[in-house]
Formats: structure tokens, C-alpha cells, sequence
DNA sequence: CGGCGCGGTGAGAGCGCTCTCGCGTAGCGC
DNA sequence: GCGCTACGCGAGAGCGCTCTCACCGCGCCG
């Protein structure tokens, strides 16, 4: 732990360059309208006094920070734990460093925290925010939209506000869902379970809604309710055995669940896909691929979704000047899903 | 996607409280030294106009920014998808929060990355950093001793350098393993076999250690090298099957690895704890507990070890003034493990 | 040959805040 | 009743940067 040594400023850049702060500020952020010869003096004095550039004073003018805050709005502790939001979390950080902004994390705990994120993101701290917002009643979209602050969020939020401006990014649950049961139907399934997610999600309510589009008259008791862990996917299972002996499909709204209904199923002595198939959704690699038999699931790119978003945003900030008349607000981009077949369906 | 309104300045909540910049400035920050009819008036003017100070301002000033980085090193994707990882960001966040402190998070991809990293942390944007350097080859440590910036490391950094000062935050790696393969040992078990982390991290190094110590002349066949993946554990576990028919305990590094080999072991037609004992490290519930039988194994406080970490960070930073004498600057601190007895040994 | 335009540069005015000083007022002792 | 301390408050000077604007010298046109 030592401490931080006193840092050269424009000033005296300028001084050892000969010539005036602004110049070395022009060099500093590009150097247009500079004789070549005045850059290279300029960079070299940069370089000799190991100058940085005090981000503070420079957001203290230009008003941006070239940061994004990322909320993740997260009561239950299930969600961060798994690696879905990590990808995700990778694919904006490297959207983000790409063009030289900051991620700045804000993990909420408890309602308490809403109000300590507001204030964080109506204080003008960061540019913009990526908030993954989980649950209908979150009053986080909220907060955020009075917060006035461009903002992106991960997943359509289950919002009953009449906003139509809001800015999202996500999957094709909805198509993802219909095309893994269209599958099960293509082989001759006809007793197709859903094992559903956490249904005040909205990611949980499209994936049923898609297995409803096929299954247009399916018995109710096929479809039960769970919250996207292994341990709902077990309770969910047994219970559909239960109602249902003769099933012979299942349609689970995650791997985990996914994962926890085989087991379910290899315990009570059925076998898959012989006597029941299975699909699950995210193609969460070391989930789908270690489940026996592995695990066809509905695959969505997390990553690539986590890049969008930064990008989405950092176009809504539009840096680098409203040159290309790109100047419309950016739109919701939801993301195709592909089927992955491997042994269990 | 809203634009910002313009902000309230300190001016301004001057003027309509009829006070000066300073004493608007004093209750802000405390209102230490200000006559309570006054705060009132301040805090009523602040409230009114909604006034949140700029941080950029303040920053530029103070040269205190109430931020830290958290530096993750992660050249394989493995670790930050596991939940290891996000535990203890969360608790790293926990504790930053609990004392106004902002996260940065700096994921770095590949080595070009970490001058990256190096610049923006001796860019002075950050009061101390968090960082998770997870090879011991890696070039971090280096650099940010070398950015002169106030450091805690989660995990025994794996360092040639000679420096002493090296603040750092861990389990008790060795400890933690040498209870496990006791354990082992007290259950009559005499075969007792290891299944190692990446030996280029400490803390399967120190496992290892931790098995040696208590196996002083253990068969070197006895011990196999893995990835601390699921993976890893099935190949190292078959590797050891086929060296060792005999073996009657496996400790694997972690739980994942446990769980592979568990696995294995029920394919070879062996029983868990029956044939073959079985402890993991970790104790990653989703893991451990679903395993079957659910896994015996190592726990360690991720969480606490996160806050832990971000706690010894502000103190080095001492916020508050050097009051209570703790100018002394922190040392390491090793958390103790605890054996959790499940299904599998 | 005078004026005009233009690219290149520097001077200077802040951005919004903190913090040091110094002044005024109240409270204390003698 | 006077001086002294202590406390509360305001004035003002920056923190390090950006950005506007004016200036200067040059080449060019009329």
C-alpha cells in the first residue's frame, strides 16, 4: 500500500513543451489543428513526465465521464450466482473498453438500496446505465426513468408504465420456447410438460407464452411452476410425474431446471429421451454439457447480448458527434435463439 | 433514453437558503460547526432543489474519488462464470457500499489488456483497488505495485518479488486440507488420493501442501493433477482409477471437481462413501448439495472474504482521519476453514 | 500593394466544489 | 466592564482541465 506520488499536470506539460496549456490539451485529445512538429514536442514531454490526465477536472467541463453504471437489481442472491449474468457482465465490459468507458457496478440489496441507486444515477456520475431488472414489480425502472438518465435495459422489462421509450435488449424467449416444442412435437411427443421459471420474469412468462403458441390446447396439468433453480426443476418434475405419468416430454424454461428434472426423471426409472425428452434453454455450457445425457437446450448468446447493450447505449450517448445522422434514438434489439440438439431430446 | 436536466449547483442552494457557498458546503459534508437553525435551512433548500454535489467537482479538489477498482484477471473465462467469483464481489460491494465507496470493475482480457489496466489505475480514477490475480505468472501484480496505488489482493498473490508489503486476503488453504484428508483418515480410509487444482494458482498449490502434510509419504500416483473444472475432475478421477484400483478416498480442490469425480466413480460401479470416500473444497451449495450423495467438503467464507478485502482496502485508505491511531497499515489475513459433513465422506 | 481570409496558437474565463483565512459575535474570567 | 477565547460564518483562492475568442502571420486575391 504506498501512496500516490504528485502528478504532472497540463501546465507543466505546456512548460516543458514550450508552448500553452491549450495547445497541449488540443494534443492531448488528438491533436487536429496542430503542426506536426508542435505534437511530437508535445508528445514527448507527455511521455518524459509520464502525464495523465486528471479525469476529474477534464468530466468537471466536458460534463461526461465516459462511465456506465451497470445495476443489477438482484433481492435474491440465485441470479449473480450463476453464470448467466457473468457473461453477460464480460460481453459489456469488453463493448465498454472498447471505446474507453468505465464500468461502474451497482448491486442492489433490498429495497432500501433502490433509493441509493437513484440518487447515485441522477447525480450525474456515470453517462448512462445498463440495468438488468429482473421482476414485474421492480420499482427500479422507474427510479431510473425519473432519474432522466439514458439507460438500457437487459431483458424486456415487465413494465406497466405506457413508456414506449424504453430501450432493451433480449432474447427471443418467446420464438426459443416455440421452436423447442415444435421439436419435441416433431418427434412424436405428444404429452410435452413446461417446467416454467420464475413467472414475475419476463423471460419465464414469453418462454411459456411460446410453449402455449404450440401447445394451443395442452392440459393445465402440464405445465408446472417453478423459479429457474435445480431444486424448483426437481419439485416441478416430481410433480408433473405426479399429475401426469404418461408424460413424455419436458419443456424446462432453464438448464438448471432442466438439469434437476433429469435427475428427477433417472430416478424414477424413466429414461431420456427413450421415454421422456428433454429440452432446456440458455445452453448453459458446463450445465447442458455435463447433465447425463446431455442436454439439447434452446441457446441464446449471452455474451454478444451484454456487447449490444453497452452498445446500444454508448450510441444513445453518441460520443464522436451526431455525424452520421444517426441521430434517432436507438431501438430494442431482441436476439434470435438456436436450437442445440445433443442426447436428451 | 432522456437527457439530463441541468443540476443544481451549491451556488444556488446558497442563494435560497440565504447562506454562503461554504456553510452549504459544511452541512452537506456533515454540518459539523454549523448552527442546527441553519443546517435545517440548507438541508430544506437541498431538498427542494433536489441539489446532489458533483462528484467531479468534489473529486478535483479533495483528490479523493470514494471509488474503487476491482481488478479481475481473468484469462480463461472459467473462473468468472463460477460463482466463486460473484460471491465475492458481492461482498466486496456490500462493504464498499456500506461506506459510499463506488466499484469500478476492470475485467481484463489478455495481456494487452493489463497496460490497460496499469494506466487507468495510476491514472489516479480510483482511491485503492481490489485485485484477483489468480496465476502466478501473472504480470499484474507487478504493475500495480508499480501504479502506486493502495492494493488488496484476494488470494495469496504467487509472487517472485521480494516485497513484503503485499496486503492480501485468503482462505486457509493448507489448513482446509489438511482437516479434509484428516478427516479421511480418521474414517479408516488409508488410499487417500488428491485431485489438484491448476498448480499455477496458490491455492491449489496450498491444497496440495495441505495433503502432503498430512500424507507425508503418500504414493505420488496418488495424487493427480486437474483444472478445478468438472471436467478435470472426471479425467483425473479415471487417470486415478486406473493407476490405483484400490484407492478408498478421493479429496478433490474444489467442489466442481469433486462433482466429476463422483461421477466417475458411479460409472466405474464404485459407492460414495461406501468403496470411495469423497470430500470437495469449497462448499459451493448448488453444487455440494446437489451432487449425489451430497458432498462432504471444505467451507470457506467467500463472501466475508470479499468484504474482508474491501474492508482492509478503506482502512488503508483511512477515511476519517488517522484518529484512532490505526496509522499502522494492514496486514493479510487468512480466514480459517470449516469442515461440512454431507453425504460423501 | 492593401486588404481579406484562414489555419495555428495563446490568453483567459470558467466548470462546481473545498478549504483556508479572517472577521464578527457571543461567552467567559477577572 | 474589558479583553480574550471560541465559535460560526463568508470571502476568495484555487483544483486541472476545456473551450471560446482574439490575435498573429501568412498567402492570396483584387
Amino acid at each position: 500500500m504506498t501512496d500516490t506520488a504528485p502528478r504532472p499536470t497540463l501546465e507543466a506539460v505546456a512548460a516543458r513543451a514550450g508552448v500553452s496549456r491549450a495547445t497541449v490539451s488540443r494534443v492531448v485529445n488528438g491533436g487536429d489543428g496542430v503542426r506536426d512538429i508542435l505534437v511530437e514536442r508535445v508528445r514527448k514531454a507527455v511521455d518524459e513526465l509520464g502525464y495523465v490526465p486528471n479525469q476529474a477536472a477534464r468530466s468537471l467541463v466536458t460534463r461526461r465521464h465516459d462511465a456506465v453504471a451497470v445495476v443489477v437489481a438482484e433481492p435474491e442472491t440465485r441470479v449473480f450466482a450463476d453464470p448467466f449474468f457473468a457473461l453477460q457482465l464480460r460481453g459489456i465490459s469488453k463493448e465498454l473498453t472498447a471505446h474507453d468507458n468505465q464500468l461502474v457496478l451497482l448491486l442492489t440489496e433490498g429495497r432500501d438500496d433502490h433509493a441509493r441507486v437513484g440518487r447515485y444515477l441522477a447525480g450525474g456520475h456515470v453517462d448512462g446505465a445498463l440495468v438488468f431488472s429482473l421482476h414485474l414489480d421492480d420499482p427500479l425502472p422507474e427510479l431510473i426513468q425519473r432519474a432522466g438518465i439514458p439507460t438500457v435495459f437487459g431483458g424486456r422489462p415487465g413494465w406497466s408504465g405506457d413508456r414506449r421509450e424504453v430501450v432493451y435488449v433480449d432474447s427471443d424467449n418467446r420464438g426459443g420456447a416455440r421452436d423447442a416444442v415444435r421439436h419435441l412435437a416433431g418427434l412424436g411427443r405428444n404429452r410435452i410438460a413446461h417446467i416454467t421459471g420464475a413467472l414475475d420474469q419476463t423471460s419465464a412468462a414469453d418462454r411459456l407464452d411460446g410453449y402455449r403458441d404450440v401447445m394451443v390446447d395442452a392440459d393445465p396439468r402440464l405445465i408446472a411452476e417453478a423459479d429457474f433453480t435445480p431444486a424448483g426443476g426437481e419439485r416441478a418434475m416430481r410433480e408433473l410425474l405426479d399429475r401426469c405419468p404418461d408424460v413424455d416430454a419436458v419443456f424446462a424454461a432453464n438448464d438448471l431446471m432442466a438439469s434437476g428434472a433429469l435427475r428427477v426423471l433417472r430416478e424414477s426409472g424413466r429414461r431420456v429421451p427413450g421415454d421422456v425428452a428433454v429440452i432446456g434453454f440458455d445452453d448453459m455450457r458446463p450445465v447442458a454439457e455435463q447433465t447425463d445425457p446431455p442436454l439439447t437446450t434452446v441457446r441464446q448468446d449471452i455474451e454478444e447480448m451484454g456487447r449490444l447493450m453497452a452498445r446500444l447505449l454508448l450510441r444513445g450517448l453518441d460520443r464522436t458527434a451526431p455525424q452520421e445522422g444517426v441521430g434517432a434514438p436507438p431501438s430494442s434489439v431482441v436476439l434470435p435463439t438456436t436450437l442445440v440438439r445433443r442426447g436428451s431430446a
